[in-house]
DNA sequence: TCAAAAGTGTTCTAGATACACCCATGT
DNA sequence: ACATGGGTGTATCTAGAACACTTTTGA
């Protein structure tokens, strides 16, 4: 704070707005919602809301990520304050952007329909408000910083998934591809995945196995930091 | 942005505050002022100050930054939003914490009197006011990571620099100790620094060669990022 | 029997680590 | 001559990269 007196200066308004991350098995989407008032009443948007009397930036981004999907428990940092000047076209509002993980077979088809939601591809986003574009592409660039040191990727799988389910999550946050045999080696090799018994047969005649999380493994690693990837 | 009307909502005070590096050639410190304002006149504190009507976030901390130290184009870069209902005693305030990395050297003696400003080891801080403690200890992290994969250590650093400061500013920003031979093999093996004829002779007899960056090659790193330490 | 995905091992390479002595110079 | 910090090379180890075939099973 420098000059003296708070009274001084002009308030302006606080909002959050949420990067949802989702994974259908095949693609990294986004989803984004109709915006349901002016100003671009209409157009395709983050979800977001603005923050509370009563209320931190995380707690607000709690409550509209809850509102959106009505999960709670999600997997959510905080990612950049994005603050220009006109940003808003309604007025000065600065905006905490968040980005969150989910798994995308979680979110209820309908509450998909009553916020007239819809997941989007990475590679195929529509035209966003203000300056939402920009926060989804920062938010890309971030998880994929994040997702190679922290054990965050597994957020957006169901809590049963099978090596190439993993690999191809990897695969898609990064768009490359991986060596099956080495992906495997060092996942494994970390020591934090359970195989079971049980086998997912949709996608293949013979069948993958089944994986969950160790989860006390897995919790030193959240807090020590690996190289996934 | 949720319901409806933007005139529903409260709205704050958002304010910029600096954590800002220098490196006196063996310690890691941060500049701190004393507050010349109530709440908390007198103590120690993070320099800040109001985000301004025509100026977003960067500029206002680039303002604030320029206020204290007279300098200009510094790097800096935005941390996190800092936003507790009642971090600051006198009223809601959001504060967007930033970190520079400034030339301990260059830093006026007489602008310090001004403002009474102090550096700081990080392992000595005084008693901060509201959460410019956690805000240091997040930009230490936040250093921790950006330092070993972008070229901004050198920032921190006179244009000319021997390769023994170097290796103490990595010593001082890890408090780890690192071998001398592997350290020069890896930075030198980068290409980025140009050696001069010229010997910073203050610290030894022998005297230790000065370098300088190659910028065309250390744009590239900065641009891509490389590993560091 | 065949199509389609799952699963698995070895070699090679490059980068990281460990480690110790001689050099230059001012006093 | 000696004390002090500067500068350098080699051997070893480890993690990552490259690479291709066999297995399973439903249709």
């Amino acid at each position: 704070m420098d000059i003296n007196s708070y009274k001084s200066h002009r308030k302006v308004l606080a909002a959050v707005d949420c990067i949802i991350f989702g994974f259908d098995g095949n693609q990294l989407k986004a989803l984004l919602i109709k915006r349901g008032f002016e100003p671009h009443k209409g157009r395709w948007s983050l979800m977001g809301g603005f923050i509370h009397d009563d209320e931190d930036a995380d707690r607000a981004a709690v409550r509209v990520l809850n509102k959106l999907t009505g999960m709670d428990n999600i997997y959510m940092e905080q990612l950049h304050t994005f603050s220009q000047v006109d940003r808003d076209s309604a007025g000065r509002v600065i905006s905490i952007a968040y980005f969150a993980l989910i798994n995308i077979a979680d979110y209820s088809e309908q509450l998909q329909a009553e916020h007239e939601a819809r997941w989007f591809e990475l590679s195929q986003l529509p035209d966003l408000v203000f300056d939402h574009t920009a926060m989804v592409l920062k938010a890309q660039e971030s998880l994929r910083e994040k997702v190679a040191r922290q054990p965050i990727g597994f957020e957006l799988l169901p809590s049963k998934f099978t090596l190439p389910q993993l690999q191809s999550l990897y695969e898609a946050i990064y768009e490359t591809s991986l060596d099956t045999r080495n992906f495997s080696k060092r996942i494994l090799a970390l020591g934090v995945l359970n195989k079971l018994d049980e086998k997912e047969k949709k996608n293949s005649r013979r069948g993958a196995f089944y994986y969950v999380f160790d989860s006390i493994k897995y919790k030193s690693l959240e807090t020590n930091g690996v190289r996934f990837i």
